[in-house]
RNA sequence: GGGCACGUAGGCUAACGGCAGGCCACCAGGUUCUCAGCCUGACAGCGAGGGUUCGAUUCCCUCCGUGCCUACCA
């Protein structure tokens, strides 16, 4: 048998970091196996799904690649992947489980329901729908149907003993039945509910192995009620860990960056990304921590999925993506510095800067800040800075002085600028540092910089002599005077 | 409240019932003109209590803690 599995990310908002990482487990699971991964739009919510949304999934899915074999986009022998629009088919199967008994229509109002889990909570009792429309004469509920009383298909779930199923996870799990409400399949607008549309779905799109988030257990025995009453055969059950915020609760975008575009702007890589994903839960062999999605899936299982729910750790990320970004071509770095501001910029000189700061980027992002200095004339900066701890400002001035004429006599290159700023130190006196920093904020404008002789000669000869009068004539100003670079 | 799930250092995790190991973070050194990177080292853990066993992180029970569900959302 294939293996088929899908994700059924719901079109509502942002696309979810949760829906990559539950993609990134099925996907590898059904390439694994020789199979078929399915994206399936669960818009059934006709309030909150948007074609926007829908687009944006598709698109951050295929940024990561996680790429689908089967979906709206790009069609299959299952289609429509949008339950918009199989609408029919959910109306036909669960008026069918009217006719088998199995189901019921039920006219209770929202009123009324709320009423009812009022006097529940009062009562200390579990909320439940308590059967009104499910014991009435079905003569009753349709003489209101007929009179133009609005209506839902519920299940028939409440009846004696357990409801135990396997799963892949986590073992056996049992429930006893009476605490399984009769849950609405049909809504009032004639769409189904997630629980029917989605048992519906993937009995028809022939998936073998159900790999959702924990957040579903609870609803399961809803689920395989169905494929029961529907005589189908049910999938294999899988329920991988939620996501956690710091405090444990489940990832949410108040406490946490949920969205997958907020990664793909930071300039998180697409690969480190899903590396990270893969570590919250899985394990490789070796304690290898960066691997391929090849090498993921040559090892994968689903059954060494770690069942607890993993906080997602935003400082490993970073490392993982330091790890990704390092190992890099340069040239290939610097492409994908282009949509992060070296797509502005001269490719020779971006070529000479990727190098330099290639160990310095934790994002992307960060190479507008790490590489301002090398565009631009002015420099912003306080003239104190300039100024060590321990230097008073005429030693300063004397050391910038003398730096602008030694640099000026040396060759342009920072094998040569490196010996003579350091002969420069000794002549004068000092360790090279006290030479070197104020030079430094001089020629940048800052105090943390890759190594100054390479920065002074990707800067080149006109710019750097040019600062360096800047500075010294900063120096010179009246303590407080404004900015005039 | 009820149901279910889950508990290995601050975070992610590994370990046929047999010496609890790795990564991140933190801290300390080293490399060095600063920062970063890189190298070395240190700190730090089986939620608690019973039971089974020669032996329990591992199996069982109880407790505790945490999370999810408890919608005409998914």
């Amino acid at each position: 048998m294939t293996v088929r599995v899908r994700i059924a990310p719901s079109p509502t908002g942002d696309p979810h970091v949760g829906t990559a990482y539950v993609a990134l487990f099925n996907r590898t699971w059904a390439h694994k196996n020789g199979g078929q991964f399915l994206l399936r739009i669960e818009d059934t919510d006709r309030v909150r799904s948007t074609k926007e949304s829908e687009k944006m999934i598709f698109d951050s899915l295929g940024w990561l690649g996680l790429t689908w074999d089967e979906g709206p986009d790009i069609g299959g022998p299952f289609g429509p992947y949008r339950q918009s629009e199989r609408v029919e088919t959910y109306l036909k199967h669960a008026t069918g489980l009217v006719e088998k008994g199995a189901a019921y229509y039920c006219t209770c109002t929202a009123d009324r329901l709320e009423a009812v889990r009022k006097a529940q909570a009062a009562a200390k009792l579990a909320p439940r729908y308590d059967g009104h429309c499910r014991n009435l004469p079905a003569t009753e509920v349709r003489k209101q149907i007929d009179a133009g009383a609005p209506w839902v298909i519920r299940l028939k779930v409440a009846s004696d003993g357990e409801c135990r199923f396997k799963d892949v996870v986590r073992g056996e799990v049992v429930f006893a039945w009476d605490q399984i409400d009769d849950q609405i399949l049909l809504k009032s607008d004639g769409w189904p509910t997630y629980h029917l549309a989605n048992v519906v779905d993937d009995h028809l799109m022939e998936i073998t192995h159900v790999i959702r988030a924990e957040e579903w257990i609870s609803s399961t025995p809803k689920h395989i009620k169905l494929y029961e009453v529907f005589g189908w055969e049910p999938p294999v059950w899988c329920h991988v860990p939620l996501l956690r915020n710091k405090d444990r609760t489940k990832i949410s975008k108040r406490k946490n960056p949920t969205s997958l575009r907020w990664y793909e702007e930071q300039g998180y890589l697409p690969e480190a990304l899903v590396n990270f994903l893969a570590l919250m839960g899985f394990s490789m062999p070796e304690n290898r921590e960066i691997f391929t999605p090849a090498e993921m899936q040559e090892h994968f299982h689903i059954d060494r999925i770690n069942a607890g729910g993993p906080v997602f750790d935003m400082e490993k990320l970073d490392w993982v993506n330091g790890q990704y970004i390092r190992k890099l071509p340069a040239e290939e770095l610097a492409r994908r510095l282009g949509p992060f501001g070296a797509a502005g910029h001269d490719p020779a000189l971006v070529a000479r800067i990727v190098p330099l700061i290639q160990d310095r980027l934790r994002v992307l992002s960060d190479y507008k800040d790490l590489t301002a200095f090398f565009f631009g004339d002015a420099l912003a900066y306080e003239a104190a800075t300039l100024v060590g701890k321990k230097q008073t400002v005429p030693d300063v001035q004397g050391h910038l002085r003398a730096a602008r004429e030694t640099l000026a006599a040396t060759p342009w290159d920072a094998a040569a600028l490196e010996t003579r700023l350091k002969e420069l130190a000794a002549t004068r006196n000092v360790k090279v540092g006290e030479l070197f920093m104020p030079v430094r904020v001089a020629v940048t404008g800052r105090t943390a910089t890759p190594p100054l002789d390479r920065t002074l000669e990707v800067l080149g000869r006109e710019r750097s002599l040019a600062r360096l009068d800047a500075a010294i004539a900063k120096l010179a100003a009246p303590a407080k005077a404004p900015e005039t670079p």
